[in-house]
DNA sequence: GTGAAAGCGCTAACAC
DNA sequence: GTGTTAGCGCTTTCAC
């Protein structure tokens, strides 16, 4: 039931543990019939050293943190494939934190990261989307990377010069919009989100400015909060409807809302695109499961999470890297909008 | 830049360190004065006390490592969510190991998992749900839960006692078919999957069962495989579609290839539940994320992550737990299924 | 090419 | 109540 040790190795081997250490990590020649025969030997207990030691002693781990608000949404296990693609050729495993937006989870998983000595925080949802974070919040993250590097992965802090990595959301709204503009559509709303997160306030702000930009008026009463769920798209696409002036295209927060927006309209007998477009954002696989299939927004996910676990072993090597990596974000046009019908 | 240790605690306190650690760990009374004043320090440095130190000690470090196939099926992230709320109380943080059920892969992490000593091992996916599993990939895990509790979830392994905890599958695919049948259905097909995974074969196997005890002929043309992705399941309702003589319900192996069906009847113009009765496997979000909502059977994915970690503790405690929990599946009824018109 | 010994940061006897 | 000390299992000088 025992591990067994080095020092198990190296009696039975007639060697000191040294010895064993320099075939483990082939750190120093060693002559090869004592190397065969200490092999053989942690062949046959298939002997494991035991990484708690060795990284003691390092002071490394091989381990990096993932905080993540809500691995049930389908772009969160995205970023994580990636992060963790990039991670496993380099050797690095995943802690893997939900916290549920939940700060105080984040702060005792923060904590719990820190004592495990990971050797990298990658940092999503929460606190970092918050419009205005309450400053004990933010210094818990800026006194935890004064020791361990942390990249803050689509979101920020306030006067906290933390390594970033994110999507332009910004952009991103832009190019929905006009989509949406270059379709005809005149009467535009927005769906979804929460009115203190930065996630949500970027977009609208965005999306307001390139409404303007065309000439056309920002409708107050056509943007519509609730939350990041289908429930909450659903929800607010049915008030949508019932309004006796109403959008004819409708750019949601995030694919699970615009996913409950369309079913909403087909709840209510009516078609997409025909009577309403859709547009969702993040580009998860839910975006081409449903019919129609859905214009989203890519986020590029899959090159976020890469892109984070990059930084953080360049930051690892003390190698220089940009406090903010921006990636572009892609239309992908898809049959949930179409050209006004008059 | 660096940590600092009880040494420097106890230095600036003008204590031992077994005073620190005393008040660390409250594992014996220290006088309220030197208390307060090692409190003050630890707080003033933010300390946190090196977890690697402590677990080289302990022979416990308070981790579990979590083995899936596909964090992007939305399965598993629910199976992780059920863990998580159940580990978190009892103190353990998860590292995540996502595999692809790439043997290698799994092979890799699981000596990961050993080296850096996680207290216990959740396994999904992978080889425990191969139909025949080589003798060298079972010794493997076999040779690991001598030392680290494992708990294979929704799985098996030949001639093995390793501890195990599923949904009764059999029983879903039975309650699904019998469904079908109490419809009206005559004639159902199966989708998706693999034939070489223990997933599949047992829902044909109970699928076949149950349809011969209702008096109706099991159709093996019937029965097309692929794999688990919404992708598969649209080519293979396809095909299905394109035959001659052709069923009218479907049971699909899980959510994923269900939407894919729903997706393929929709493109050629056919309706669910009018033309086709579709049946899906998991429950997960997407199943009342599309429309029509779908029918599917609860593999109770929450529990099933919440039971394999509560057997997990027991195991660490020394106490006895059953080879096998099962957990009941249920059939939840919604929109895809419906009577069949004649 | 190999061994002895120190030390990573902590906890837990064992003294006093 | 508190201090001293011996490890936990490994790597790494520094000798030889």
């Amino acid at each position: 039931m025992n591990h067994i040790t080095v020092y198990d190795i190296a009696k039975e081997a007639n060697v000191s543990v040294s010895t064993v250490s320099r075939v483990l990590n082939d750190t120093a020649p060693v002559k090869k019939s004592t190397k065969d025969k200490i092999m053989q030997i942690i062949d046959k207990y298939q002997f494991q050293p035991n990484a708690l030691a060795r990284s003691l002693l390092k002071k490394e781990t091989g381990t990096i943190g993932m905080i993540m608000p809500d691995i049930t949404n389908p772009f969160f296990p995205e970023v994580f494939l990636g992060a963790e693609s990039e991670a496993r050729i380099k050797g690095y495993t995943f802690f893997l934190c939900n916290t549920s937006g939940d700060s105080a989870r984040e702060s005792e998983y923060l904590s719990i990261l820190s004592e495990k000595r990971v050797d990298g925080i990658i940092f999503m949802g929460g606190r970092i989307n918050l419009a205005r974070c309450k400053p004990e919040l933010v210094k818990e993250v800026t006194d935890i990377s004064s020791r361990i590097p942390v990249v803050l992965v689509n979101g920020q802090l306030p006067n906290s010069n933390i390594v970033r990595v994110s999507t332009d959301e910004a952009k991103g709204a832009r190019l929905v919009t006009q989509h949406l503009i270059d379709l005809g559509h005149k009467d535009i709303g927005f769906i979804g989100g929460v009115d203190h997160m930065s996630t949500t306030i970027q977009k609208v702000k965005a999306f307001k400015s390139q409404l303007e930009d065309s000439g056309l008026v920002y409708q107050p009463d056509w943007v519509l909060h609730g939350s990041f769920s289908v429930r909450s798209g659903e929800e607010l696409m049915k008030k949508m409807i019932e309004m006796k002036k109403r959008p004819t295209a409708i750019f949601c927060v995030n694919d699970f809302t615009a996913v409950g927006a369309i079913k909403a309209v087909s709840e209510h007998g009516m078609k997409i695109p025909d009577d309403f477009s859709i547009v969702g954002f993040d580009d998860t696989p839910l975006a081409t499961s449903i019919i129609p299939e859905m214009t989203t927004v890519s986020q590029k996910s899959h090159e976020l999470g890469k892109t984070a676990v990059q930084i953080l072993t360049k930051l690892l090597n003390k190698e220089k890297v940009k406090r903010l990596t921006l990636l572009e974000p892609e239309l992908m046009i898809r049959k949930s909008t179409g050209r006004l019908k008059n």
